[in-house]
DNA sequence: CGGAACGTTGAGGAGAATCAATTATAGTGG
DNA sequence: CCACTATAATTGATTCTCCTCAACGTTCCG
């Protein structure tokens, strides 16, 4: 593709939109913004905590994981970011990061100037309005990991978090719900669940025994989505999939 | 005191403006709010999962948790409201509640109209950019919460949450961080940290006999303010206690 | 072809849950 | 003011989930 960014804007914005309502003038000022394309390979720390940063970043191509961290390195991811997402929207009004965000495979980032995205919030109060729902959005679905992490067993975990994941890469248009490809290692997702790698693959093991789901060569295969979302007490209400929220600005 | 309510109003504004700059006019339409006042029992839920909230909770007096819940009723705290604390900030983008708020203790609460509310937001935009910086500022919060019950054990979970609580209801006004009232159970603790009950009356235990810290009658008392910083992995970063984001609109 | 990263499996152990019972504390009504 | 009740705190015994350590197999890539 010539120009993946704009695609991948598409996507971003279509993500806004299908939370927000937003006038003719702000999608105008959307698409007209510019960022420059960087890649990278897995491993690559793209924001470092406590950092001061100046542009966000709009996932391409890959898979970048939000993260933070105890004194011992233990490294808890809090948000997997997909193509599409804009990994620290946020950082538009708390610039000082007070997470980190780190390529876990080979990843394509387009970033944007703070300056350009404030300047299109501050001209224009419904696009302020939707990254703010957007951020809101994102607190949702991290109250949804707290409880992942806090009140259920590995197994329900991680087929919660496959549930999650394949209703958001559907959304994103990479394969579907049932078929995935998360190019995530199985440390990686140790981290995002509060389990270590070893009782990951356990747990797969067990999963992959009760035929209800495969993973291998970086691909999720739902062999029994009605069994996983039981078992992964999964409810896609906290993605806050559906606008309905009134606009501000009418 | 004869309008607690004002107060209360004051110690929500004060915390708006230590991490946003205001203009004197912001200022007046925020202190120009008016709610009205509840006065509830413990173990109320102020709302529900799923319901359509019109109206944000500032909390008066006693102690608010928001939560999530699994399907065998297990309940996770994502995070404990204080006076001074707006429980639902973000309900005014996105009304439908996808957590639920319940007291603790006994509570009194100012409910304001989201209908005010978002006028002030759309009338002064810098209003709105403060509330937004605020909900990012309680995702900041929940990101260490995620960290906390996936990536450390039971003592550092609890002297954590004492710190961040310390450091709370110190500049609430209420206490200090040595010595402060937390009318939370421990039941309340065990959701607020993936743990049981009991297990928080162990963990307890073992911080008293550490002589690090008690909690008797509500009020913890710490006596080693620096050791269980250290246990708990503590550093107040992540709560975005000092403004810096700059303003969209000067 | 060789090395590094990732995945798989086993054995043993630790931390937290569960089950069960008892003791404190606070709130209520007589 | 005190008995009564409900809620909360405490403690012990036992179980189980998940971690740790260790080894080996596999895949991918230069």
């Amino acid at each position: 593709m010539a120009f993946p960014q704009n695609a991948t804007l598409e996507g971003f914005i279509k993500r806004l939109t299908s939370r927000s309502a937003l006038s003719e003038q702000e999608l105008l000022a959307l698409h007209s913004l510019r960022g420059h394309v960087v890649t990278l390979s897995p491993h690559t720390d793209l924001v470092r905590q406590g950092q001061h940063v100046e542009y966000a970043s709009l996932v391409v191509k890959g898979l970048v994981g939000r993260f933070g961290q105890n004194k011992d390195g233990g490294r808890q991811i809090t948000c997997f970011h997909i193509p599409g997402d804009m990994a620290d929207l946020s950082s538009l009004v708390s610039p000082q990061a007070t997470w980190g965000l780190t390529t876990l495979a080979n990843t394509t980032i387009l970033r944007l100037a703070h300056r350009d995205l404030r300047g299109a919030a501050a001209t224009l109060p419904g696009i302020a309005e939707a990254f703010w729902r957007d951020c809101v959005a994102d607190g949702s679905m991290l109250s949804e990991w707290l409880v992942n992490v806090g009140r259920r067993n590995a197994t329900s975990r991680l087929a919660h978090l496959f549930c999650e994941m394949g209703i958001r890469y559907e959304l994103a248009g990479e394969g579907d719900r049932h078929c995935y490809r998360l190019p995530a290692t199985q440390t990686d997702l140790g981290d995002a669940t509060g389990l270590t790698a070893i009782h990951i693959n356990r747990t797969l093991r067990s999963l992959r025994d009760l035929l209800i789901l495969t993973l291998r060569a970086q691909t999720v295969t739902v062999l029994d989505w009605a069994k996983l979302a039981v078992i992964g007490d999964f409810d896609d209400a906290y993605m806050e999939l559906k606008g309905g929220g009134d606009c501000l600005y009418n």
